[in-house]
DNA sequence: CATGAAATCTACCAAGTGGTAAGTTCCGCT
DNA sequence: AGCGGAACTTACCACTTGGTAGATTTCATG
């Protein structure tokens, strides 16, 4: 349903299998109501509906529930984030950071999906959840990534910049998880983006003229449409 | 049995009547297991369970699963932070910002509160979570107090603190609560109490000497004992 | 000690949960 | 066309959920 494709396929490398597009279909209604209720207030049945199928049909294409939620989550990081993981790790840093201002921008169009990340990581505090060493691995990565960046950035501007780059990097990767929270419960009362340009002008970096939205991946809509 | 009371009851103002001491217990119980796995997946059983009950006991003294929610919230504002909400509104802005340092520092023995607060705050963005209203009008309060603390902080510091105080405030709210997140993901990763520091460094604050526990309400041990 | 109320239990309910088994329908391929 | 496997359904399972009804225990007080 997200993906509609012409009968006279046109040039695509390869066509998806049926198989495919309802699995793809399936990890959109998941990905929607997990954003919606968490991990445990959702049900299989719940999601297989959305899909348009039963909960049983469902379970031939994934395992259980479980892998239904990392595999959600991956696809999320692949379609939102590779910018940070995929991208050069020595790529210029001003860009790097620009790409964060602007995937917070951009954030603010899919709280959907913003409170899945939101919900799942509070709930994968426990280490037998099933998406805790996601998590850790993924705010290790990041927390990485970041550090460099900062350290990069601070001994190239013209007065070099005082501050630690790993506690920097920890300190902007929690604002923006704490702005999510915010701006969740309050949209009209949180700029996710001014912030993040206040953090950085705190450093004595300018990023007010990062523009909404960077060059982020080709396609994908901002959020999958609803069709309930 | 978390309270044994001796037989000969000493000098309290009012003895808790039974029925209290066991809603108490209940509270305890609750508190405790929210935090642990969040709101929808731990069941009045579970919690009827931890308090030497059963479920239908717990009910006759609360209404509903919900009820007993709002109570433990409202409970933790009352215990950590009566600070924030009882304290004078024009209190010396530099005291009011180390109470919260201390309560960050304080917090890194209370993973269960933490969690809870993490948990239900994700889960409360839906504005039919039966928390909804308490955290948005929770973080109004909080954000108005911050606000007015960095306002007039920043109008009496020698050289005049340039920064916004109500952005900085939403800062500060959000780095508070992402740096949460990122501390019951991998606790040894994170010193939130070192990133708080760092951040009131940024705005020319030295809150560098704040000590660990300030002077923060009376009794109420870290975390109540584990009793299973 | 008797009494009435509070506290608590046993037993039950209808609804929903994730998951399984065994059929049936559909689709792509040779 | 027709075959074979993938896709999907119906029906079921054992279990848990929040909540209720009514009986029974506990307890402070007269």
């Amino acid at each position: 349903m997200t993906d509609q494709i012409s009968p006279t396929e046109p040039a695509k490398p390869a066509k998806p299998t049926k198989g495919q597009r309802t699995r793809a279909r399936v990890l959109d209604a998941a990905a929607e109501l997990f954003s919606g209720s968490g991990f445990h207030a959702v049900s299989l049945r719940d999601i297989a509906a959305r899909a348009g199928m039963t909960h049983a049909g469902l379970l031939h294409h994934f395992p259980g529930k479980e892998a239904l939620l990392i595999e959600v989550l991956g696809r999320r990081d692949r379609e939102d984030a590779h910018v940070i993981f995929r991208l050069d790790p020595d790529t210029e840093p001003r860009d790097f950071l620009a790409q964060l201002v602007g995937i917070a921008h951009r954030n603010m169009n899919t709280p959907g999906l913003v409170g899945l990340h939101a919900k799942i990581s509070a709930e994968a505090a426990d280490p037998e959840h099933p998406a805790h060493r996601y998590f850790v691995e993924r705010y290790r990565l990041l927390r990485d990534r970041l550090t460099r960046a900062f350290a990069a950035l601070a001994a190239r501007t013209d007065p070099p910049g005082d501050y630690d780059p790993a506690l920097t990097a920890q300190m902007l990767l929690a604002q923006m998880d704490g702005l999510q929270t915010q701006w969740l419960l309050e949209p009209d009362a949180v700029d996710m983006r001014a912030a993040m340009v206040a953090f950085f002008a705190r450093l004595g970096l300018d990023f007010s003229d990062v523009p909404a939205f960077p060059n982020l991946h080709s396609g994908a809509p901002p959020e999958p449409p609803h069709h309930p």
